[in-house]
DNA sequence: CGAAAATTTGATCGAAGTCAATCATTGTGG
DNA sequence: CCACAATGATTGACTTCGATCAAATTTTCG
C-alpha cells in the first residue's frame, strides 16, 4: 500500500484531512515494515514517534518486577506511541514490539506538533485520536474495576472476538489483569459448559 | 470572578486563545452557582454539558449494584462532564455532584462543536484536554494494576497532598478502588508508625 | 526431530472483601 | 444552642477470589 492510500484510510477513520494537509504529511511521513518481534521503543528510551499499524499488530509493555504486562495492543488502523514518553517527554516506561510482520507509517512528535499547528484539519484529527484513546482508557478502568476475571475475560472477547488468534494467551491475561493460569483455568471452564 | 477572568485562567492553563474565540466562548457559556450535594448529571440522563470548576469541587459516580463509586474528582480550574454520555451520546451510567459550594462554567456540546470548527485554538485547547485526561487515566490504570491497597492511598497523597481534607473517605476509598475498611485500616497503620 | 516456549493443571496462601457492630462527627429543627 | 438523628469512620471476625509456586503437558518452530 502506499502512503496517500494509508493516510486516506486514517483521514476517513478519524478526522477529514484537506489535500495540503495530507500531502505534507505524506512528506513528514515514513514507511517501516517490521518482522516478528522486531522492537519500536525500549524501556528507558524517550520516544518522539507515533505509529499508524498499517498491516500487523503491535503491543506495549512493561517489565514490572521482571514480568511482562501488556498494557496496549494495537492493530490495523490504530495508532500507537510510548504514550508516556511522547506526550511528557521521560524515559518510557514501556517497550513496544511487533506481534507478527507489521507494516506502519512512523512520525515524529515534532513533525506532528507542526502539522498540527499549521492545519487546524491535523489538529482535529490528532483530537480524535486522544479522545478515543481517553474513553477506551476510561472504558477499561471501570472493567478492571469492578468485573471479576472471567467478566473481564467475556468483556475483551466482545471488543475483539478473535484476539485469542491474534495474541497469546500469557498478553491477553496481562492486558486485562489476570494471571495465565486464571485465565487458563475461566478458559477451561468456558469450553466445558 | 467574571467570565473573561475565568477564560484567561483557561486559557492559560490548556492552550492560548485568541481575542475573538475567547468573546466567543464568553457569549456560549454560563455561569453557575451550586450548593453542596446538587448534581449536575443523573444516571440515564444524556448529557451534553461540559463543565468547568471555577471554585468548588464535584465528583462523579456510578451506583453500582447499589454501591456508590465514585470515578472522578474535579477541582478548581479542572473540566468534568459525563464522559460516555457527552463524547458518545449515549445514557449516562454517571452522576455527577457538586461537593461544596461550586461555581462552574457550563458549556454545551453543540458550542464546543462549533467554537471547534471555527477555531483552531479552541480545537487545540479541546486537545490539550483530551490529552491531560487521557494520560491521567493511563496512570490510574498503573496504579490499579500494580499497586496494593497501600501503596494506591500513598500514590493518590503525592498527586492531591490534601484531598483527605477535600473529599470523604468513603468517596476517597471507591475511587481508588480499594473499600472503605480497607482504607481505614491503612491509615491507622501509617499513624502509628 | 528436539529444544524452547506456551499452556494447563494442582496445591496452597494471602490481601482485601464482606458482614456486622460500634464509635465519632456533623448538621438541623425544636 | 443543645439533642439527636443521620452520616461517616473504625474495628473485629470471617471468607473468598485470584495470586503464587511447582510440575506436567502441549505447541511451535529452527
Amino acid at each position: 500500500m502506499n502512503k496517500e492510500d494509508i493516510i486516506n484510510i486514517m483521514s476517513d477513520k478519524y478526522a477529514h484531512l484537506n489535500d495540503e494537509c495530507k500531502l505534507e504529511f505524506s512528506n513528514y511521513s515514513q514507511i517501516l515494515t517490521l518482522k516478528k518481534g522486531e522492537v519500536l521503543v525500549k524501556e528507558g528510551q524517550i520516544s518522539d514517534k507515533a505509529y499508524f499499524i498499517v498491516d500487523g499488530s503491535t503491543r506495549a509493555y512493561y517489565l514490572k518486577d521482571g514480568k511482562d504486562i501488556t498494557d496496549w495492543f494495537a492493530f490495523e488502523n490504530d495508532f500507537i506511541c510510548a504514550i508516556n514518553s511522547f506526550f511528557q517527554n521521560i524515559p518510557s516506561p514501556h517497550y513496544i514490539e511487533v506481534l507478527e510482520e507489521t507494516t506502519l507509517l512512523v512520525i515524529s512528535k515534532d513533525d506532528i506538533m507542526k502539522l498540527s499547528d499549521k492545519y487546524h484539519d491535523y489538529e482535529r484529527l490528532t483530537n480524535r485520536v486522544a479522545t478515543k484513546t481517553m474513553l477506551k482508557l476510561q472504558a477499561r478502568i471501570v472493567s478492571m474495576q469492578f468485573q471479576t476475571a472471567e467478566q473481564k475475560y467475556q468483556n475483551i472477547l466482545l471488543a475483539y472476538p478473535n484476539i485469542t488468534q491474534r495474541v497469546s494467551l500469557t498478553h491477553l491475561a496481562s492486558y486485562i489483569g489476570i494471571t495465565l493460569e486464571t485465565l487458563s483455568r475461566i478458559r477451561k471452564l468456558k469450553t466445558r459448559i
